[in-house]
DNA sequence: TAGTGGTCTAGACCACAAA
DNA sequence: TTGTGGTCTAGACCACTAG
């Protein structure tokens, strides 16, 4: 059946490239119904399995939705105008090409205040880990991470050497995987994390908290401190 | 062959189920050589065809990398430990069964900077379409939207009535689709902002600067500043 | 009833990597 | 050479929606 042309490009790619370019186009709009898989397979000379993946990886991408015995439609594409993502900090700045160094101020254990304790879902006063360091890029300072972690979970958190391997990393290894929640915000740092970033208590900062919790346990409770003049999200958005 | 059973769970969402269990379990962990397709094939009595999808979607949602002539394995998490979703503000704040509002400030033809020339390809001087308004939740101000649209792409954008259109939701229905860039960032507002905003000269914003363009154009470029006190981006990421 | 998408099969050929 | 994943087929049965 398809016995030339066999080099690059998978023919599934071929029919996402042709829809895709449709909707981009502007040749079908929002709301539109697009060409039934039956259809498709008559165009491209394929099998209904290979126009049916091509659909499917355009419904995973947002650009059209499916409704079982009715057709395939363009997307409203409101939902997908913005994705981004933050990356793990040392991870970014290796990939510039910089030097990364941790500046540790805190290891410690701790009891929980009624605050912390109601985070992790623990009693009150009872047992965390507590890590407070400055991350540096090239021996500037760009991150104050704040960091809390659960012991039930994470026994061994205090032994690692900071200074070589990141909090983050450490806890991706040691713990199989979580889900997380965050918030990014804009506000001013407290007076220790001005002087420990060096800058002035005056100076927008751009904090992102995140709350990490793996098996139904709180793992971990970050706040990460950017200064607003040296530190910028970046992300890209294409279709 | 599969005569039983066929009612609610397809099989290769068990497959991927099974395989995902496995992983967040921490019985597979990072970098660890997974089951193969013919061994899957086996286990479950399905086709390779059905496994073959179930990993493919594991690949999409990035919790197992596969190599050719090699074998899959499980994701390195750092990754996808963190991605979040910025949605169009006034989805967000339907949503939240609130009321919205936009406060048009400036809705004007100006001729581009040299900078804001260069930002949309266009030469110095260029005719440009120019909004300004503030986006109020329930009559508080949370957002100074500052846009700048290309009259070649959108000939149209100043007729728009912004009060009940949002600039991004009719340009999202005039322009097919688009590719975008943005940065998120902590900085302190200009004096004209923070009077449009109500807000100190020294309160803290978040600012998202986006920049989408369509077929090769830029279409627009847009400044929105949040005051820090009374927005968050929240965020949420799971396996 | 006719047309749609959702799923599944039992093969097949290929490119690739490791032993 | 063996085993892996990447792709593809020509059918099939099903659930769903519309006329």
């Amino acid at each position: 059946m398809n016995s030339t042309r066999r080099l690059p490009t998978p023919q599934y790619q071929q029919v996402k490239n042709h829809l895709r370019d449709g909707i981009v186009s502007g040749r079908w709009s929002p709301g539109d119904l697009m060409p039934s898989e039956a259809e498709l397979v008559l165009q491209f000379g394929v099998s209904r399995m290979t126009v049916n993946r091509a659909l499917r990886d355009l419904v995973e991408a947002g650009l059209v939705e499916r409704v079982q015995g009715v057709g395939t439609f363009v997307a409203q594409l409101h939902r997908i105008a913005s994705t981004l993502t933050v990356r793990d900090l040392h991870e970014e700045i290796l990939e510039r090409g910089h030097q990364h160094e941790a500046r540790i101020e805190l290891v410690q254990r701790i009891k929980a205040t009624p605050e912390q304790a109601q985070q992790f879902g623990l009693a009150s006063g009872a047992p965390l880990f507590h890590t407070l360091m400055v991350h540096l890029e090239n021996g500037v300072a760009i991150q104050c991470e704040d960091r809390l972690v659960n012991p039930a979970v994470v026994p061994d958190y205090l032994k690692t050497d900071f200074t070589q391997i990141t909090p983050t990393h450490y806890l991706l290894s040691a713990v199989p995987l979580s889900m997380a929640s965050y918030t990014i915000e804009s506000t001013l740092p407290t007076g220790q994390e001005a002087q420990l970033l060096g800058i002035s208590k005056r100076e927008p900062c751009l904090v992102v908290r995140r709350r990490t919790s793996s098996r139904g346990q709180t793992v971990t409770v970050v706040r990460l401190v950017h200064p607003g003049s040296r530190y910028v999200i970046e992300g890209t958005f294409q279709p």
